[in-house]
DNA sequence: TTGTAATTTTGTAACGATTTCAAAATTGAA
DNA sequence: TTCAATTTTGAAATCGTTACAAAATTACAA
């Protein structure tokens, strides 16, 4: 059995065509989409595709453990197949989406040390490294 | 002029009786609330107060950066009359939003050394210690 | 104070993302 | 091969948000 869908079958999910060409996208491409992105591209390989399977899907592999949701803007929900902690950055020039990582530990956080942590988000906006070059030189 | 309607007019927004009473409300309950809570809640004092207004208020305030938009969750969007850098914590189990502070400086951030950083937002999901001792005791 | 223009508020309609739901298609086991 | 269980699909419903135009309010000049 080949790697992806051994890790959907690990994660208790059914390894469906969709599931596995669903994963695969989030794991190879690594652009954190929206759900629009995700049916629009797949469209092209899988005709049949309904944007209800995707939704379907996603919210399975929430619940399962092996996606996680961006919400660095209140418009538009991404989604990551790497379910490492790290950070996601956003340029507000050209909206790319960065992963970053950052020190958990040293996070040095006040007011609510007697409270369990079970997941950790971190967005920051600002502008990219290639779009301040970009904008400096214009 | 009270101090409320000073700090709007110096925000560049004219102090309007909906303006004053929205901004109060964030300031006062400092509960991070939605639309949804801020128009049930003030609809009691001001009966017409329409939803569009909450909407077009909020969007007012975050332009002019006295309101932050907090997005801890997909599905919805709350609003932070606190402006200062600091983090939100939302415990699953009583769904109530918390704030916290943290050492900016300490983040140790990696891969995006020469990005600029215009807004940071650190949420953590959790549970809080009220419902840790309360879910332990019964 | 009155009249008029500008601004703000309101309510309805439109919109877009997401969910619900039942039928159709596919899969798996006997 | 047959039948039950699961998955996918597409249409309709729902929910939060935005667009828009009319009504109300405010500001200001005469």
């Amino acid at each position: 059995m080949k790697t992806i869908e051994k890790y959907l079958t690990d994660s208790g999910i059914k390894p469906s065509y969709q599931r596995i060409r669903i994963l695969s996208y989030l794991m190879d491409k690594k652009n954190h989409p929206t759900v629009e992105m995700i049916h629009k591209e797949l469209l092209h390989d899988i005709p049949t595709l309904s944007k209800t399977t995707v939704y379907n899907t996603l919210k399975q592999f929430v619940e399962k453990g092996i996606t996680q949701i961006i919400n660095i803007e209140d418009n538009e929900t991404r989604y990551d197949a790497d379910i490492s902690t790290h950070g996601h950055f956003k340029c507000l020039n050209c909206n790319k989406v960065y992963d970053f990582r950052f020190g958990n530990n040293s996070l040095e956080i006040s007011d609510i040390e007697d409270f369990d942590f079970l997941q950790t988000h971190l967005y920051i906006k600002g502008i990219c490294k290639k779009c301040k070059y970009l904008l400096n030189t214009k």
